[in-house]
DNA sequence: CCAGTATAGTACGGATCCGTATCGTAGCGA
DNA sequence: TCGCTACGATACGGATCCGTACTATACTGG
C-alpha cells in the first residue's frame, strides 16, 4: 500500500495528501532525526490528520524508505560520453552537490541513523550508495586501462577516496564538501591530467586488486 | 558537576556508579540511538537506579557528552620519529582501527546524529575529528616539502582522501574499512612509495592552496 | 563504632506518542 | 445530481519516559 499502484492513483485527494506527507517526513527527518521522528509531528507539520498518515503506511519506516525511495527516483544523474577523467570529476562533483543541498543533505545523518536501526532503510541506503560508487569504480577502471589514469591506482579505493571526503565533510567537521573543491580532489587522488595521455608509456608499479561490493 | 572534579572523588562509591552509567550509556547509544537514548534504559542498563544518574548528570546530553569524553581520552596515538610516509600510514590506520572497534564503531552514528541535534556534542565532535585530520594535514605537508610526497597533492584534500574511505565504508556500505587496506589505500592516494626520495626531481604541476580549519 | 552519605527502590504527576475507532464533512467520479 | 470515499477532527486506553521526591539500606571514612 505504501507504493503508488502501478500507473497512477484515481482520486487526485490521495496524491495530494501522499505527496505533502512525503515532504513533511523529510523535512520531520532532517529536523530531529530518527529516533525522535513520530508520525504526530509529520501529520502537525503536513497539516494532516493522523489517521490519513495510517491509512497510508503501516508504520514509520514505511513512510520514510517510502519517502526517501520517491525523493531519489527524481534524481538520476545523465551519462554523458566524455573522457573518462571529466566523466570521473562530473560524478564525483554531482555527489558532491547532492550532499550539499540542503533539501537532502539535512537529512543524511537520519538517513544514516536510521539504516543503522532497521534492516528495510539498510537495505535502501546500501544500495543506492553502492549504485553511486560502482559507476565511478567503472569508469576510473577504464581511465586506467585507456592509460588517462596511473595504473598504481586501485579503482574501488579511488573511488573511495574520491566520495569519502565528501561524505567526512559533512559528517565529521562543520561545512560541507564544497562541489567548487572537486578538481582539486581529483588531481590530489588521481595526479595532474597528462599532456599526451597515450604518448607516455606507464612507469608505476602495478597494484593488486580487491573485492568489494 | 559531570567531570571528576581535579584530582580524584573520594568516595569509591561514586566513581564505580560514574563508571558503569558511562560504560552503559555508550552500550545504550549503540544500541538504540540518540534519538531513542534514555536515561530509564541507561539505568537498567547498568544495574543503577535512575536517581543515581540524576545525581552525577543534569540530562541527556551531559551524560553522552561526558561518556565520549571519559572514552576518548583514554586513546592518543603515539607521535613516532618516522618518515612522513610511515607516519601516514601509521596515523590513518590507527584511525580505521577505531573505526572498526566495535565498542566504538557501534556509537558512531549516534554520535553524528547527537552532535547534528546538540550543539555541544557537535562541538565535542568536531574538535576531535579536526584534531585527527589536523595531525595527518601536518605529515602530509611535511612529506611534500621534503620530496617524499608528489607535490601536486593537497595537504587538506590528501588527509579527507585517507580519512574520507574509512568514514564512507562505516556509514554507507555494509562492512567497515579493514585495517589492511590501508596500505593500498595510502598508496593510492600518494602514489607508489619513491625509491630514492631526494634524488629524483619533482616534475609535478603544483596546486594552490586551500583554507580549512 | 558511628555519623555521614550515596545508593536502590518506588511512587508520582505530567507529558508525549502509539495505533485504533468513530463521526461528520467535503471532494470525487459517473 | 448522487453515491462513494478520502479526509479532518477528536477521543481513547495503553505505553513509555520525564524529572522529582521520599524511604530504607548499605557502604564509607574517621
Amino acid at each position: 500500500m505504501s507504493r503508488t499502484q502501478g500507473e497512477a492513483t484515481v482520486d487526485p485527494r490521495v496524491e495530494r495528501s501522499r505527496l505533502v506527507i512525503r515532504r513533511a517526513a523529510l523535512e520531520e527527518l532532517g529536523a530531529v532525526g530518527y529516533g525522535a521522528f513520530t508520525i504526530e509531528s509529520v501529520a502537525a507539520r503536513a497539516g494532516v490528520a493522523k489517521s490519513t498518515i495510517y491509512r497510508h503506511w503501516p508504520d514509520k519506516v514505511d513512510l520514510i524508505a517510502d519517502a526517501f525511495e520517491t525523493f531519489h527516483e527524481q534524481m538520476v544523474p545523465d551519462i554523458t560520453p566524455l573522457p573518462p577523467r571529466e566523466r570521473i570529476e562530473l560524478l564525483t562533483r554531482h555527489v558532491a552537490e547532492v550532499f550539499a543541498d540542503s533539501t537532502f543533505s539535512i537529512c543524511i545523518p537520519a538517513l544514516i541513523e536510521g539504516a543503522e536501526r532497521d534492516p528495510r532503510l539498510r537495505e535502501f541506503h546500501h544500495r543506492y550508495s553502492a549504485t553511486r560508487s560502482q559507476s565511478l569504480i567503472d569508469v576510473i577502471s577504464e581511465g586506467v586501462a585507456v592509460g588517462d589514469i596511473p595504473g598504481y591506482i586501485d579503482p574501488e579505493l579511488g573511488a573511495l577516496a574520491l566520495l569519502g571526503p565528501i561524505i567526512y565533510r559533512r559528517l565529521m567537521s562543520g561545512r560541507p564538501f564544497e562541489p567548487e573543491l572537486t578538481p582539486a580532489l581529483v588531481e590530489t587522488v588521481l595526479g595532474p591530467p597528462r599532456e599526451h595521455p597515450l604518448s607516455e608509456p606507464l612507469l608505476y608499479k602495478r597494484s593488486r586488486s580487491r573485492g568489494l561490493a
